[in-house]
DNA sequence: CCCATTGATAACCCTATGGTTATGACTGAC
DNA sequence: GTCAGTCATAACCATAGGGTTATCAATGGG
């Protein structure tokens, strides 16, 4: 039968999200941008604790995950967080979230 | 004067959570567990689509990342969904999702 | 025009990681 | 006691991934 964990198209995303948000300079960048708003490569890299070119990449796959979108404007490039950008990894907690305090909650209300 | 992107304590687990939720695999025996509960390798294995040592490493992934339990019973060892595992990332994304929303909700309200 | 700033790419290194097969340690059934 | 089933570990391979320095294209300012 194979309940076979597929991937599907949406699948693609999630991963992306997943394994962007799974590296700490990534998620500090994100995070900047969060907070802070808007940034361009030379203020991030002033942040970021590695090499321009490394922050460049970081970018470059928060992009490809769609977290981040980029603007440029002369030389230089602005940042910023995706509006909605998490919503394909909020949705993955809430179904298996649930799930998951669905099957506990009723059992061990504070357990392990 | 470094922003400083430091992960502390919890950030080890964070990023070991993040980290294990970013293979396609390794989320779908989470799924699997959290929809079926407990569990064999055996059982596991027959799912997972790839060879049994693989899946005994990535549950011990998932172990490392406290996102599931072993209970060794026999020779067969039983894998379950921690419960409340995934609080750390919650927890992460309620805060920077909320920030997220609250700078975005406003402005784009189903934007991008 | 020339020069400095900005950021993206290339080339390279080393480690981590997903995958495999082979093997070994326990356990349970006969 | 022997044999089969269950799982973890070891050895190995290939690729992806984080990091670096060097470089190049493009823009803006004097």
């Amino acid at each position: 039968m194979t309940v076979e964990l597929q991937e599907d198209n949406r699948g693609a995303t999630i991963d992306a999200q997943f394994k962007a948000l799974s590296d700490g300079t990534r998620r500090a960048l994100l995070e900047y941008l969060v907070r802070e708003g808007e940034q361009s490569v030379h203020a991030l890299t002033a942040i970021a604790g590695v090499s321009q070119p490394m922050v460049s990449r970081h970018l470059g796959k928060l992009k490809r995950a769609r977290l981040v979108t980029a603007r440029r404007a002369g030389r230089e490039t602005f940042y910023s967080a995706r509006a909605k950008g998490l919503a394909p990894v909020v949705q993955w907690m809430a179904v298996y979230g649930a799930l998951w305090s669905q099957r506990f909650t009723a059992l061990e209300d504070m357990g392990a």
